[in-house]
DNA sequence: CTGAAAGCGCTAACAT
DNA sequence: ATGTTAGCGCTTTCAG
């Protein structure tokens, strides 16, 4: 038999009301009182129902976490990891975070996650890129969103986004630092303004050091930037571009796709040609050699993103933050010359 | 303002006592007002609040899903995929997971998960090794539970668990069906009952074939079973077993940690050394050369998980489910002579 | 400083 | 067949 509020103003002698106001610390309660209940409490071990304090507060203490079924079902942990820091930082605030992933394609409002329709959650977050059509659903709600990793076209939102520009800025300065000069950019979706980033990125670089950019250098016909598309653009680059020396592969998982095919035409990484990858989801799982990318934190993205929804909740004040990303050297590009 | 069954009342001109029976599908209700009520519910877009419902229906409709620091952090998607599943399969029952990490030691009762404390989930299901001393408090709060890749060693539980036995013999069959005779054995937290079955099906599949147990052949003093304790065992079986033409790794970490070792001493994989793993963690991601492994179908797990707090919590019957374990052949076992 | 009482949104006896 | 009503466990005015 669970135990209540009752029970304790029972054992204490006092009224359910009491109770309730000592466990909330308000002012106007005598010290004998507050001790006499608080014994009881402990006593019964007792922790209030967060079920009724939900009805009554109408706030559930509950976040939201809305993912595609692509994302969820990727077999890098990017968006596994982000999730994981909601849920750390959720904890610290007392919160908890329910899941749901989302169809790619979407279409009516009846498919909302129960969560919102069943004025289950506080607020939500959405990680990674989500049709349009679902966040014009969600506006009805006037549920509280942050975005992580993307940003929607339209509207004003609390959003934690990587620096996609400056780390392709670094990815590629890296390569020209090592003495490259030949470097080729793999792509895909690049309706994905992540994407584009990252491509401006190495544009940027490339004409921060005066070498001159050639489309020939760059694919950016994929649909996707999974592993498969990774070999297939790195076949199309290499065939048609034989003097390359490195490539700034726009993910990790295009990168290992490029690095199969690389080995398969019987070249060597990093000696006949250098690769760096982005997000650095590998981490400290094996390829060989080691891939050189661009960090991203995304345990500290999850982090950010419930801390912004925190303050939205509170503050109603939307608010962008950008994460800046970091190199992380390792054994897939080779330094072929003194130069720097 | 959020719209409730009193709404949907008045707007089909019925009692909210009408409205709910509606919404139950209760018999005794006549077709016309039936009709009058669900047309209300869709014109205003009407879904009952989970949290008032929870309150009379003393359930909540959340799951919660336990685990360790430790495994919460471990970079293999092992209990991630896990827990994947649990999310799937609790969304068709209507049901959300709460996640929650415990610290890998655990001293007092009030630590417990606040979802267990503030009575928010209806049962848990607790993935992997946890401390005994979580469990007998849980046993207070009478909280349905269902075990994961784990069972204590009191009491009497639902559980799901692998057949670790018979995937140490697949694993070992399979060196000893490429030729493979001289076989070594890399394990560590030998306290953990999933290694000790796994060696267990090594030993097994060794008197099978007649090849006689060396206790030469096994390390089992590493601490853990991640890639340094690979990387670290190899190190130790090598040098002392010189004749060792394929391993048996535990787990696929270890199994990583001890090609890194094997490559650093300029042997290869698998011409002079085979190697096999355990839990097939790697899927898609490269290890060079692609790690064969004994697959575990871990969201199958998390699906079967739920499906046994389901039943459990309807009929109040522990019981256990065996998974089996598929042999998954790639690159880094050699055949070395026809024998069968 | 403390208690009585209303009510959060819903379900399920019990009436009618 | 439908409506009335009493709670579920809690918070929070409002009286005393």
């Amino acid at each position: 038999m669970t135990i209540t509020i009752k029970d304790v103003a029972k054992k204490a002698n006092v009224s359910i009301a009491t109770v309730s106001l000592v466990l909330h610390n308000h002012k106007r309660i005598s010290p004998a009182t507050k001790k006499k209940v608080m014994r009881a409490v402990d006593e019964l071990n007792y922790h209030p129902s967060r079920i009724a304090r939900g009805l009554v507060m109408q706030q559930t203490h509950n976040i939201g976490f809305l993912l595609t079924n692509d994302h969820f079902l990727r077999t890098e942990p990017f968006y596994t990891h982000i999730f994981l820091g909601s849920e750390f930082e959720a904890r610290d605030h007392n919160y908890y975070v329910l899941l749901n992933t989302i169809p790619n394609k979407f279409n009516e409002c009846d498919y909302l996650p129960r969560f919102i329709l069943e004025k289950n959650v506080d607020g939500v977050i959405i990680a990674g890129k989500v049709p349009s059509e679902i966040i014009t659903c969600m506006e009805v709600y006037k549920v509280p969103i942050v975005f992580i990793d993307y940003y929607p076209v339209a509207g004003e939102y609390s959003a934690v986004l990587i620096d996609n520009v400056q780390g392709g800025e670094k990815a590629t300065e890296h390569l020209i630092e090592y003495g490259h000069r030949q470097i080729g950019f793999l792509g895909g979706d690049m309706i994905h303004p992540s994407i584009r980033d990252r491509l401006q990125g190495y544009k940027n670089a490339l004409e921060k050091f005066k070498i001159p950019f050639s489309s020939k250098n760059i694919v950016t016909g994929e649909s996707a930037t999974n592993r498969k598309c990774g070999y297939h653009a790195a076949e199309l680059l290499l065939q048609s571009s034989k003097n390359i020396t490195a490539i700034f592969a726009c993910n990790d998982a295009m990168a290992l796709g490029a690095m199969q095919y690389i080995k398969k035409t019987g070249k060597k990484i990093p000696s006949d040609i250098s690769i760096i990858g982005f997000d650095d989801v590998l981490e400290d799982l094996s390829s060989d050699p080691p891939l050189s990318s661009i960090r991203v934190p995304k345990v500290d993205m999850g982090i950010e993103g419930v801390r912004l929804l925190m303050e939205y909740i509170s503050s109603n004040k939307p608010k962008k933050v950008l994460i800046s990303v970091d190199l992380v050297s390792r054994d897939s590009v080779l330094k072929i010359n003194g130069k720097y």
